[in-house]
DNA sequence: GTTTGAATGAAAATGAATATCAAAAGCACA
DNA sequence: TGTGCTTTTGATATTCATTTTCATTCAAAC
């Protein structure tokens, strides 16, 4: 799992040349062993911990390499912070985001995929990708809020 | 149309104890004379035509309200601009983004909306709001590519 | 008219993302 | 193993949209 993850990304550096450092297993390291959507930040001081010599700006462009070779996922939400998940093979998924406690709930359904196709064919548009992301109260949050 | 939006404004800024002020009416009518999807610097710049004195804060905090007031939507595209988009009275819809020059695309579906409830009901979670966002190419764009 | 607090506008501050650039490091080749 | 060339890195500066600050202006209640 977790090796077939490092060998798309070796796959996807030696295709296009990059060299292999330090930093970047570290990073992709760091990485795999996060959970769901972490925000650059987050990564960043996860790595300094245990390697304060590696910089912000490399957190950055690594995490975007990341995405370009498949490996992960950029998400946008509406917190101003790019945040980046885990994209496991043919497999694709929306959000639940709770604006109480920040939890965000994946889903997936075939049925609106399908139904985003069509509108897209109506229209003669040629899709590259798509968000959809649900905002409100999760379960506890929506408790809480009426206790 | 616009006398009835202006009310709702007017509603909206009585109930919550808004002063009346020159600023607030110009930014209104500007808006409510503009198209689909204005960006902030936009519809700044149509004010500043006419009436220069007003503020770049002002224009900000004052979309803030329209969207507030439930006149305005706001919407966050990939390209880091917020943009205001006219709210009709019980009408939603979402958007096809074209990648390649930028057109939006607007669309309905009644029945992704409804499959949308049901995901959140499946987790209990309570919508407050979502957004569903296609990107691509357009049919012109797609054409061009190929020609 | 006077008073008082909200609204405004110019400018500064913020914060995420990107660019810059000198120093460090990877890698091909001798 | 060393040399030379190029990429990568990391500290820092920069960008850009948005927000905040705060002195001044203004709305509206008295
Ligand atoms: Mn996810
Ligand atoms: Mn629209
Ligand atoms: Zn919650
Ligand atoms: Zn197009």
């Amino acid at each position: 799992m977790i090796l077939q993850k490092k060998k798309t990304f070796n796959d996807f550096a030696a295709a296009k040349g990059l060299r292999s450092t330090r930093q970047r297993d570290v990073i992709l390291d760091m990485f795999l062993s996060t959970h769901q959507h972490v925000s650059v930040e987050d990564l960043y001081l996860k790595v300094k911990a245990s390697h304060p010599g590696i910089g912000y700006a490399t957190v950055y462009r690594t995490l975007k390499l990341f995405a370009e070779s498949g490996l992960a996922r950029e998400i946008l939400l509406h917190d101003g912070q790019t945040r980046y998940e885990h994209v496991l093979a043919g497999e694709h998924h929306d959000h639940l985001v709770c604006t109480g406690c920040s939890a965000i709930i994946e889903f997936e359904d075939a049925t609106i995929e399908k139904l985003q196709e069509e509108i897209a064919l109506r229209h003669g548009f040629q899709i590259r990708s798509h968000k959809m992301e649900i905002y409100g109260l999760c379960a506890d949050c929506s408790a809480k809020g009426q206790a």
